[in-house]
RNA sequence: GGCCCUGUAGCUCAGUGGAUAGAGCGACAGCCUCCGGAGCUGUAGGUCGUAGGUUCGAUCCCUACCAGGGUCACCA
C-alpha cells in the first residue's frame, strides 16, 4: 500500500498549545515566568504526561502531574525520555518506607504506554529512565506536507516598544541591538499566533536633542532655514536610495563637539538649560530648529531600520506627552492612590516622590543612596519616570485621552508609520486604534532596570489585573567595543580599558560603529563574494542578495547572544561570513534550492503525493536521516519557547544546528540524491531536504533574514 | 554599603536536577573523479570561580566566600 500523505494527525493538532497554559506570560503573573522551563516540548508530550499521570495514580496512588520530560542524547536512546522513575522512587519510600527500584517502577509504567498512538516502542534504558520510540514514518508523511493551517490567536493586542533611539544623532550598533532584538521578539510572537502593535517612542524634548540645538546655534551659528539647507550628503556620504540623508552622521559628529564646548566651559551648560526651556514651550525659533532637526534624524533613523527590515506601527513624541497634558491625568491617578507623596522637609522638599514597596518610610540620613524615587520636582517639573508612567498608562488604556495621530511615512509594502500630534487640527481621523494592549514588553537596555522597576510600581498603583502583571521590561546587556575595535576608530585606550577586554561606546564622545557604516561595509565584503561566485547574474541582483546576505550576517550577530549577555563588538567577528554566522544558514537554504533545482532539470517530481511502502522500513534503519527530519520538526516548539521566554537566541541557536545537521547530511556521500538509484530512499531524501528548507525559512523569517535563491 | 547580572575549552559563547558537558573562532591533520568548499571530517584543549549544604544523583537548586560588571540623580 501507499501511504498517502495526509494531514497533521489530530493528536498533534489538539497538544500543540496545550503548555501554554503551564508556565508563560501569556497567564503566569510573575516576571520570573519570563525564564523558560524547557526548550523543547515535543508534541505528543503532553498525551504520554496524561496517561502517565493516570498511570501513577492507578498503580502507586500518587498524584504527580509535574514531571520532566527530555530528549535523549542519543537517536537509539530513543525520542523522548521520563525519567520520571526516579522521582516516583523517592515519594514511594517517603510514602511506604519501602524502597522501589526505578527500574521496576518505569518497567510498570511501560506497560501503561504500550500502544499508544503514534508510538511503537517503550523501553527502560539506564538506572530507569522511560525512553519512548517514536512511529518514524508517520511523522515523516506529516512533515512532509506544508502546515497551511492558520495559527491559533491568543489574548489580546501586545504593544512592543523597541528602538527609542534619541532623536539627536546616528544611530549605532547599541541601538541596533535594541531594535534587531525588539523587531525579532514581534515577529517571534506573531509566528506564534499573537498579534503585536509595534511602538517607537521619541524622545524628542530632552538634553540630547537639546545639546545638539546648542551645537546648531552657539557652535555652528546657523540659523533654522540655514540648518534646513544642509545638503544630505553631510560627511563624504553620498545619499544614495537606501539612505537617502546622512544629516543624522553631521549630527554625531556635532554632538561630540558639544561636549567639548561644555568642557571647555561649563558656564555655557546654561545654553543647555535655555534651550531645554525653549523646546518645552512649543513655539519659538529654537523650538522649530530642536522640531526640525529631531524629525530629519528621525527620518535618517527609520531609513537605517528599514535597511534591516524593521518597521514600526506608531511613535509617540515625549513632546505630545507634555502637550497634551496626558502627564497630569496620570498624576492625578497616582495621588488619588496614594503611590506617591509630596515632601514638605528633608532633602526632597517640594518633590512628590514614590517609595520602594518594602521600604517603609524611613529617614535615610545616615544613608547616601536609596533615596525615594522623585517623580515631580520641587520646581515643578515632571521626570523621566514619572512621564514613562504615564506613557505605560497610556499603553494600557488607563488614561481617557488619547493623542492625535498623523502620517508620518509609508513603507515601499505600503505599510504606515504613525506619529502623534498634539495639534488636534492635525489629527486624521482614518488613523487605527493605538495603544490600549492586552500587555506591554519594553525592549530598553538593563542598565534601566531601576527606574524601569519605579514606573511598574506606579502603572500596577492604578491598575490591579493580570496586564500590568504580565507586562514587562525586556531588558537586555550593551554592546561594548573589544580593545582592538576601539582602536580601529581611533580611540587611545587606559591601561584598564585593555585589561577589562571592553571599551563602553559613548556617543557624547563619538566613539562607536555607526549603523550604516557597519551595514555598508557587509554589503560591500557579500557583493565582491556573490560577484566572484556569481558573475552570470546581473548587477542589480549581485546587490540584492549582497543585501540579504550583509543583513543576515549582522541580525544574527546581534541575535545569537542570550539577553543578558553582554556583546563585545570585533570588526572580524562581525564582518564574518563562516561559521556560526547568519550566512552560513542562508547558505544551508541555497544548496537545498540548488537541488530542487536540479531535481527539476532531471525531470524528477519532488512533489509527490504519495511515497514508497517500503519507507518505514528504510527510515527504521536509518538513524541519521530519522534524527535529522526529527530535529527539523522540533521548530514550532523552538518559536512558541523563544516566545514565551522573549528570547530570540533560541530561534537562532536552532536554527544555526539545524544548518550545521543539513550540511552534515549534505556531505555525507551516501545521501546523494540526485544519483541514489533506490527510488523509495531517494523519496525519503527529498522529503527531508524539503522539510529542513522550509523549517529553515520559516526559522530564518522570525529572525527577519531572507534566504536568497543563490548566493 | 544595598540590590541585580556574570564566572563553563586559549578566545567568544550555548547548555541541563539525570545517560559520554557542546558550538563557533583560533591551532594542528585531512577532504574537490562527489547535488555549490560561505562547506565537511578528524586531533588537541574542561577540577563547569572556591568551599560547604540539599538530593539516589548538582555544572544546574540553597548558603557563604572570591573575581568581574551594572545600578542605587530633582539625567534620560
Amino acid at each position: 500500500m501507499d501511504y498517502a500523505i495526509k494531514g497533521r494527525a489530530s493528536f498533534i493538532k489538539a497538544q500543540a498549545n496545550c503548555y501554554h497554559h503551564e508556565f508563560d506570560w501569556r497567564v503566569n503573573d510573575s516576571p520570573s515566568a519570563l525564564d523558560t522551563e524547557t526548550i523543547f516540548i515535543m508534541v505528543i508530550q503532553q498525551a504520554v504526561r496524561e496517561k502517565l499521570a493516570a498511570a501513577i495514580k492507578d498503580l502507586f496512588a500518587l498524584d504527580l502531574t509535574a514531571f520532566a520530560a527530555e530528549i535523549p542524547p542519543r537517536t537509539e536512546l530513543g525520542d523522548l525520555a521520563f525519567p520520571v522513575a526516579f522521582e516516583l522512587a523517592k515519594r514511594l519510600k517517603a510514602a511506604t518506607g519501602q524502597k522501589q527500584n526505578p527500574r521496576d517502577i518505569a518497567a510498570k509504567l511501560a506497560e501503561a504506554l504500550r500502544g499508544m498512538a503514534g508510538i511503537v516502542r517503550v523501553e527502560i534504558a539506564g538506572a530507569g529512565y522511560l525512553n519512548l520510540y517514536f512511529d518514524r514514518a508517520n511523522y515523516v508523511l506529516e512533515a512532509a506536507r506544508e502546515d497551511e493551517d492558520a495559527h491559533p490567536v491568543y489574548g489580546g493586542k501586545l504593544i512592543v516598544e523597541h528602538t527609542s533611539v534619541n532623536p539627536n544623532k546616528a544611530a549605532h550598533i547599541g541601538h541596533l541591538r535594541n531594535a534587531i532584538l525588539g523587531d525579532t521578539v514581534v515577529r517571534i510572537l506573531r509566528q506564534a499566533g499573537e498579534t503585536v502593535e509595534v511602538q517607537n517612542y521619541i524622545d524628542n524634548t530632552g538634553v540630547q536633542v537639546a545639546d545638539v540645538v546648542v551645537g546648531f546655534k552657539h557652535i555652528e551659528k546657523l540659523t533654522l532655514d540655514e540648518v534646513k539647507r544642509i545638503p544630505k550628503n553631510a560627511n563624504n556620504h553620498a545619499a544614495t536610495e537606501a539612505k537617502p540623508d546622512y544629516f543624522d552622521y553631521l549630527c554625531w559628529d556635532l554632538y561630540a563637539k558639544v561636549g567639548q564646548f561644555y568642557e571647555e566651559d561649563k558656564s555655557r551648560l546654561a545654553m543647555r538649560a535655555a534651550t531645554l526651556h525653549d523646546i518645552e514651550s512649543g513655539t519659538g525659533e529654537t523650538y522649530e530648529l530642536a522640531d526640525y532637526v529631531a524629525t530629519r534624524i528621525l527620518h535618517c533613523h527609520l531609513d537605517t531600520m528599514l535597511r534591516l527590515g524593521i518597521k514600526y506601527d506608531v511613535m509617540p513624541r515625549e513632546s505630545d506627552v507634555l502637550h497634551l497634558h496626558i502627564w497630569d491625568k496620570a498624576f492625578a491617578l497616582l495621588k488619588e492612590r496614594g503611590a506617591i507623596a509630596f515632601e514638605s522637609e528633608g532633602r526632597l522638599a517640594g518633590c512628590w516622590v514614590m517609595r520602594s514597596a518594602d521600604e517603609p518610610a524611613k529617614d535615610e540620613a545616615e544613608s547616601e543612596h536609596e533615596a525615594d524615587k522623585v517623580i515631580v520636582r520641587s520646581n515643578g517639573t515632571v521626570t523621566y519616570t514619572g512621564k514613562d508612567i504615564a506613557y505605560h498608562l497610556w499603553k494600557l488604556g488607563q488614561l481617557d485621552i488619547d493623542f492625535g495621530y498623523k502620517k508620518f511615512t509609508t513603507y515601499p509594502d505600503g505599510h504606515m508609520v504613525w506619529i502623534t500630534t498634539a495639534n488636534r487640527a492635525e489629527n486624521d481621523a482614518t488613523h487605527p486604534a493605538f495603544g490600549n494592549g492586552a500587555a506591554y514588553f519594553n525592549v530598553i537596555d538593563i542598565g534601566q532596570s531601576y527606574p524601569q522597576r519605579y514606573v511598574k510600581i506606579g502603572v500596577t498603583a492604578i491598575l490591579h489585573d493580570g496586564r500590568v502583571e504580565r507586562s514587562a521590561h525586556l531588558a537586555y546587556e550593551k554592546v561594548a567595543l573589544t580593545p582592538a575595535a576601539a582602536k580601529q576608530l581611533g580611540q587611545q585606550l587606559s591601561e584598564e580599558d585593555e585589561k577589562r577586554g571592553a571599551v563602553s561606546m559613548s556617543g557624547r564622545k563619538g566613539l562607536g560603529v555607526k549603523a550604516d557604516d557597519l551595514i555598508e561595509q557587509l554589503e560591500a565584503n557579500a557583493l565582491s563574494e556573490v560577484a566572484s561566485r556569481h558573475p552570470e547574474l546581473d548587477e542589480t541582483e549581485q546587490k540584492v542578495t549582497a543585501h540579504q546576505i550583509a543583513i543576515g550576517a549582522l541580525r544574527y550577530f546581534l541575535l545569537k547572544y542570550s539577553r543578558n549577555s553582554i556583546i563585545s563588538f570585533d570588526f572580524k567577528e562581525a564582518l564574518s561570513f563562516d561559521g556560526e554566522t547568519g550566512p552560513y544558514i542562508q547558505y544551508a537554504v541555497v544548496r537545498a534550492n540548488s537541488i530542487f533545482r536540479k531535481l527539476e532539470e532531471a525531470g524528477i517530481d519532488s512533489q509527490k503525493e504519495t511515497v514508497d511502502e517500503r519507507l518505514p522500513e528504510i527510515l527504521a534503519k536509518e538513524d541519521e536521516l530519522w534524527g535529522l527530519l526529527y530535529f527539523a520538526l522540533r521548530m514550532e516548539d523552538v518559536i512558541q519557547s523563544a516566545a514565551n521566554a522573549l528570547e530570540p537566541a533560541f530561534v537562532a541557536k536552532w536554527a544555526f544546528q539545524l544548518a550545521q545537521q543539513f550540511n552534515a547530511f549534505y556531505n555525507n556521500d551516501r545521501n546523494r540524491i540526485l544519483e541514489e538509484p533506490d527510488i523509495a530512499r531517494r523519496d525519503l531524501l527529498v522529503i527531508i531536504t524539503g522539510v529542513v528548507r522550509r523549517q529553515l525559512i520559516s526559522a530564518l523569517t522570525a529572525l527577519g533574514i531572507e534566504a536568497p535563491e543563490r548566493m
